[in-house]
DNA sequence: GTCTATATAGCGATAGAC
DNA sequence: GTCTATCGCTATATAGAC
């Protein structure tokens, strides 16, 4: 259940050490398990140092995990999948997104992010932006390429992005946030993301 | 962001007044930010009464949500959906389900059980049980039933059902947890559930 | 900026009377 | 079972020296 390896090499700098260790902590255990002593403690600075660089542990919360939600802008290139013939595109997407989606990193950032919301408004709409906004943008662009290219007949490419991802998504990020499955084998994600694919292309196929 | 009305009348007994208070506390606050006095307040109580009735802040937690979760079994009966066109069958069912998704209780309690699943498994489990096993194993049986009926076909009602049931959810609920919107209309709600319906017949309809 | 040491408050949990 | 009172600890945050 560890959040995450490290972003980069060791951090050097007090700051760096801080960022990482608030990083590390606010992720595994969340926001009201984690003290500001923990976090000091891990970074090896004083508390002091600490509150000289924020201004408090919301503060540092509030930084540390907006600044984590930008790990989770998924990267699909379009000349990677629009020379593809459609089903193959469309899982190269499907199948990106799934791995991010059920990363380890990205469970504790959902969960945390999820669980603070209310108290924490701007990190639902800082994660929403990075993660799921981009994917139903690529997504979306996708669909409306290939429905000009007659590849499909995508008549509202925002809803069909919508619900590909939700086919995509749902069950397992589900079971992997409840616990209730471990890991997810390539090829059970294989399977999942190609029956997601082809009822979307058996409902959105441009009529022949 | 209140999680909920009392779920029937003020309770009288000092537990029934113990569980109603935490019950409260931790779907609106999390687990971390709940404190033993704050339940004990708000129950009315001293907080030795409620170390008699809970071995500790962990044991109350655990069952006070684990109890909550079978608030969310969905009710659908077969006699209800099974005489309709299959179109309108789907329809209520995945209206009837978004509907639960989407509630405050439901997202209070969804959000507290997916941030401690890693300190309380059993949480998570009881939690799948009560609504996501439930809501496949219903919605599975009705794409069992119709594809006998030779209305659809469904060759893997439990994929299938995951499918559906993935396209109705996955975004609302996400927006709502993440509190990109603050509501969403009756219109919307079935916009949104037609749009999957449509899009799952198109992709199970039985060859004609 | 960074440290040690501390202020102040609230935490989970318990003792002992009734 | 229920209360009042309190223990021992940890929390967030800060003062003052360097």
């Amino acid at each position: 259940m560890a959040p995450d390896e490290p972003s980069a090499e060791p951090p050097v700098s007090k700051l760096g050490q801080i960022a990482e260790a608030a990083r590390l902590l606010f992720l595994e255990r969340g926001y009201g398990a984690t003290s500001m002593d923990a976090v000091a403690r891990a970074a090896g600075v004083s508390k002091a140092t600490l509150y000289a660089h924020f201004a408090g542990k919301a503060e540092l919360f509030s930084a540390i995990v907006a600044a984590e939600c930008h790990r989770f802008v998924p990267t699909v290139d379009e000349s990677e999948v629009d020379g593809l013939p459609v089903r193959d595109g469309l899982f190269r997407i499907g199948r990106r997104f799934l791995d991010l989606l059920i990363s380890p990193p990205a469970l504790s950032a959902y969960r945390v992010v999820v669980a603070e919301t209310p108290r924490f408004p701007e990190l639902g709409r800082a994660f929403y932006n990075a993660g799921p906004a981009t994917t139903l943008r690529v997504l979306g662009g996708y669909l409306e390429r290939a429905t000009a290219r007659g590849e499909l007949a995508v008549a509202d490419p925002a809803t069909g992005a919508a619900l590909l991802i939700g086919m995509i998504r749902s069950h397992l990020q589900l079971c992997r946030l409840l616990g209730v499955i471990d890991a997810v084998s390539e090829s059970e994600r294989d399977r999942h993301v190609g029956a997601a694919v082809d009822l979307f292309l058996r409902g959105y196929a441009p009529r022949s």
